[in-house]
DNA sequence: TCTAAAACCTATTGACTTAGTAGGTAAATA
DNA sequence: TATTTACCTACTAAGTCAATAGGTTTTAGA
């Protein structure tokens, strides 16, 4: 159904979340479980992903916690979803022989590439400086 | 996950199937079934769809079945895709609150758009085209 | 008018995916 | 040594989806 699981659009969030934090501090998951409103627990398996695919570091302890590997304009919103989505490709990887009528593949191809474009024309810190303005905004009122 | 149905995928297939027949007559399941090598039980779900988005049109009885209802380079991709799928949007639209950080909100309807600018820039007309040559290549082997 | 061929309709199953919960282990700090 | 935290592994309940199946209605032709 073309749709990025929830656990990508929470990966997203919280990245900006962690992009917020310029210094060098770790932030525990409670913090930002609070923060989202989500549970510890669910956050919890969005951002060990995330470790795995190197894009935080985490601190085991007392005032652990995570932050970002790197800075934060040196991240799009593609890495970050592929993290979690795996590949964005439209097609299942599932190999289908009846679909395989390759006519049309460079549909599929061109379509994955152009999603793939766009997703890494969007770097975290402008997701983090809009979801900035927007808090903003929101405090304003 | 950011897929299409397969679903979607054989729609694309079977309509340029349709597109390929340039005579005003009526193509049975049947034979459409045969080519694609599917059911006809499970390929006419996908064109009963189609045919009530009103991209093509059945006729039943003896020497009935279906045609596309214009002439193939009125449709695009998306057309079809949007018949099968619904909208293109890489979110669900069961709307969930926590999600709702509006921060982003531009990063999500930008992504749709391109989706959408994508998959109507190319017509049945041209992926029909492909798909013969391609199948001229096939026997050519 | 009968028959066959086709579209059309509705339900169901089985496999898979996914959101979210839960219980436990390992490491680091005070 | 105790607390705080990340880290690991499993599970469940709900939903989705591919594919099958049995039936009804319409149409053309014999």
């Amino acid at each position: 159904m073309l749709k990025i699981s929830t656990r990508g659009q929470y990966a997203l969030l919280v990245m900006t979340d962690l992009a917020e934090n310029t210094d060098a501090t770790f932030i525990p998951l409670k913090t930002l479980s609070h923060r989202r409103n989500l549970s510890v627990k669910y956050l919890e398996q969005i951002l060990i992903q995330l470790g795995k695919a190197g894009l935080v570091t985490g601190s085991r302890g007392n005032n652990g916690g995570y932050k970002l590997s790197r800075p934060a304009d040196s991240y799009t919103a593609g890495d970050i979803l592929r993290a979690m989505e795996g590949n964005l490709s439209p097609r299942s990887s599932t190999e289908n022989a009846h679909l395989a009528s390759a006519g049309n593949e460079s549909f599929w191809t061109d379509f994955e590439e152009t999603v793939n474009k766009y997703v890494d024309s969007v770097t975290l810190k402008e997701l983090a400086q809009k979801n900035r303005e927007f808090v903003g905004y929101e405090y304003c009122i």
